[in-house]
RNA sequence: UCCCCGAUAGCUCAACGGUAGAGCGAGCGGCUGUUAACCGCUAGGUUCAAGGUUCGAAUCCUUGUCGGGGAGCCA
C-alpha cells in the first residue's frame, strides 16, 4: 500500500488503497451506521486536511480511535473513496488506524482546535506550525525562497555565500552583535585598560554581519551578476512589527549597470515572486485572502499587472508639500528637501497618492550611505547634491527594498569616506575594486520576512519567521 | 530607546473599592455521514511580581517584568 502525502491523496482518484500519516486536527463521532468517527488528518503538505472515516468495527475503535484528540500522531490505512458528506471530494475509509503518538493530556495541549491569538502562539512557537496559519506561512516561505533562487538562476546570476562573521566594523548599518571567545568576566587588557582584542579568536574585533553587500560587490566585479541570500543580524533595540534582530536578506548585485537597471531588476523580481507564489501555493494564498487579509490576492495580482512608479525624491517632496498645503494629508513630521522621509510620508505616497508600489530614487546625499553614487549637481532640479539611491515602497509594509548604484570612481568614493568621518584604511579591499578595472554597478537588499508579510498580509514580522529573534526574545 | 495601552481559569475577555464570572477549549453523557457541529453536566483561579493607600484591593498609587500598537533605526 502506498504512503501518500495528504496533498496527493486529496487529488487522487478514488478506489485505490492508501496509507496516510499525520496528526489529528479534529475528531467527530457519530452513532449512525453502528458508530463511526471522522478524523481530520493533516501532514503539513497542503492547507487542507484529509478526512479519515473510522468505523466502530475496527478492533481498536473503542480503546484507541474513539479516544484520539487534536494533536495525536496517527497512521491510517484504507481505501480512498468519494465522500458521502459535504466539504470534501474524497476521504479515506479506514481499515487500520494506528495511534503512533498520543497527546499526554488534552487539557494542557497548547494548541487545541480553537481560535488562538498570534501573540499567544508566539509563546508556543515549537507547536504553532501545526495550526493552519503557521503551516501556510511555512509553505509560503519555502516557495518564495525557491522562487528567488530560480529567478536569479534563470537570469544567469550566481549565488554567493558571503560570510556571517565579519571582522571589519565598516559595514555601517547600525549596531552589531559581537562575536568573541574571550572570557567576558575577565578579558585580557591592553596597557590602556581596554579589552585586548588581539588575543580574541580572530585577532581583532569581530561581529555578525549586517549586510553581505560589500562582500558581494567583489564577486559582482568578477562574475557580473551575483546575489546573496542569507541571515543578517542587527543589534538595534527595535521593537516594531517590521524589525527582527536576525532576519534573512536577498542582495543582488549587477555589474555594468546603473540605478535604472537596478530598479528594473527589483520590479521584475517582485512581480515574478508574486506571480509564482499565486500559482504554486494557490491553496495557502486563498486561505490568507479569506482569513488574514480580505482582497489580498486581488492586491497582489494588481501589482503583478501594473508598472511601479519611479519617483525622484525631489518630486516626492513637492507632492508631499502640496498634499499638506491642500489639506489632503496631515503630517506630524516636517517635509523639507534634505530631510529623510518619515514612515507617514512613505505611506502617503504608496497607499494614498499612487496606490501602488513606488520606487523612490535620487535622495539627498547627506541622508544616505557613503558608497552610493554621487549624481551630477542639479539632477532632477534638486537644490542640493543627490545620490543614486532607491527605496521600493509598497502599501502596507513601507520600505521593502533599499538599493543604490555604487560609487565606482575612486576619487569620489574617497571624498565621501572622508566626509562621513570614516577611515580609508578600513575599506582598503573595497577601494581596490575601484582601482582595478572599476565598473558601474548597482544592487539592492530585499528583506525576506518583509516580503513574506507583504505576500501573506501577516501583520507582525515575528509571525513569518520560524523562531523570531528580537530584543528580549530568543526562546526556542 | 521614546509615547500610548494592557497583564484575571488552558485560551479570549468581563467584574470600574465590598462573595471573581462568561465564551471557547478540556473531561463525561446525549444527538447527528459528521465537518466553525449541536444539547446537557463537570472540573478548572496565589487576579504578572514586589511594595504602598484602605476597615476592606483584581480594581487606587509606586517600581519592576513581560506583551501589544505607534515612533525612531532600517530590510
Amino acid at each position: 500500500m502506498a504512503w501518500m502525502k495528504v496533498c496527493e491523496a486529496l487529488r487522487a482518484q478514488p478506489g485505490q488503497k492508501v496509507v496516510i500519516k499525520g496528526w489529528i486536527r479534529t475528531r467527530r463521532d457519530s452513532k449512525a451506521d453502528g458508530g463511526l468517527s471522522f478524523l481530520q488528518v493533516h501532514d503539513g503538505t497542503c492547507q487542507d486536511p484529509i478526512q479519515v472515516v473510522a468505523r466502530s468495527d475496527l478492533p481498536n475503535y473503542a480503546s484507541e480511535v474513539a479516544r484520539v484528540t487534536t494533536g495525536c500522531a496517527v497512521e491510517a490505512e484504507g481505501t480512498l473513496v468519494a465522500s458521502q458528506g459535504q466539504g470534501q471530494a474524497v476521504e479515506v475509509a479506514a481499515s487500520v488506524v494506528r495511534v503512533v503518538g498520543w497527546v499526554d493530556d488534552p487539557d494542557t495541549y497548547p494548541v487545541p482546535q480553537k481560535r488562538h491569538t498570534f501573540e499567544y502562539l508566539r509563546e508556543v512557537a515549537h507547536l504553532r506550525m501545526r495550526t493552519n496559519t503557521f503551516g501556510a506561512v511555512a509553505r509560503v516561505r519555502h516557495t518564495l525562497a525557491c522562487a528567488i533562487h530560480r529567478f536569479f538562476d534563470q537570469r544567469g546570476f550566481f549565488y554567493i555565500h558571503t560570510p556571517i562573521i565579519t571582522a571589519s566594523d565598516c559595514e555601517g548599518a547600525g549596531q552589531m552583535f559581537r562575536v568573541s571567545t574571550l572570557d567576558m568576566l575577565n578579558p585580557p587588557r591592553t596597557p590602556e585598560g581596554g579589552v585586548d582584542f588581539s588575543q580574541d579568536f580572530f585577532g581583532r574585533e569581530a561581529h555578525l554581519t549586517v549586510s553581505g553587500q560589500l562582500n558581494v560587490e567583489t564577486y559582482c566585479c568578477a562574475l557580473s551578476r551575483v546575489y546573496t541570500f542569507g541571515p543578517t543580524f542587527r543589534a538595534e533595540n527595535s521593537n516594531t512589527s517590521r524589525h527582527l534582530a536576525e532576519f534573512w536578506m536577498i542582495e543582488p548585485e549587477i555589474a555594468f549597470a546603473d540605478l535604472a537597471a537596478d530598479a528594473d531588476l527589483a520590479e521584475e523580481m517582485l512581480k515574478y515572486l508574486l506571480d509564482d507564489l499565486l500559482t504554486r501555493r494557490a491553496d495557502d494564498m486563498a486561505f490568507f485572502d479569506q482569513r488574514i487579509e480580505k482582497g489580498l490576492i486581488e492586491r497582489l495580482k494588481h501589482i503583478v499587472g501594473s508598472s511601479f512608479r519611479r519617483l525622484p525624491y525631489t518630486e516626492a517632496i513637492g507632492i508631499l508639500e502640496r498634499a499638506q498645503a491642500s489639506g489632503d494629508a496631515h503630517f506630524e513630521f516636517p517635509v523639507r528637501w534634505g530631510l529623510d522621509l518619515q514612515s507617514e510620508h512613505e505611506r502617503y505616497l504608496t497607499e494614498q497618492h499612487f496606490k501602488q508600489p513606488v520606487v523612490l530614487v535620487n535622495y539627498p546625499k547627506q541622508i544616505k550611505a557613503f558608497y552610493m553614487r554621487l549624481h551630477a549637481p542639479g539632477t532632477d532640479g534638486a537644490p542640493g547634491d543627490t545620490v543614486a539611491a532607491m527605496d521600493v515602497l509598497v502599501p502596507g509594509i513601507g520600505e521593502i527594498i533599499g538599493g543604490s548604484q555604487r560609487e565606482e570612481r575612486l576619487d569620489v568614493l574617497d571624498r565621501r569616506i572622508e566626509e562621513m568621518g570614516l577611515k580609508k584604511e578600513d575599506y582598503w579591499w573595497y577601494r581596490d575594486l575601484r582601482k582595478y578595472g572599476t565598473v558601474p554597478h548597482a544592487g539592492f537588499g530585499l528583506g525576506f520576512e518583509r516580503l513574506i508579510q507583504f505576500c501573506t498580509g501577516m501583520q507582525n514580522i515575528r509571525d513569518v519567521i520560524p523562531f523570531p529573534r528580537a530584543p528580549k526574545q530568543a526562546e526556542f
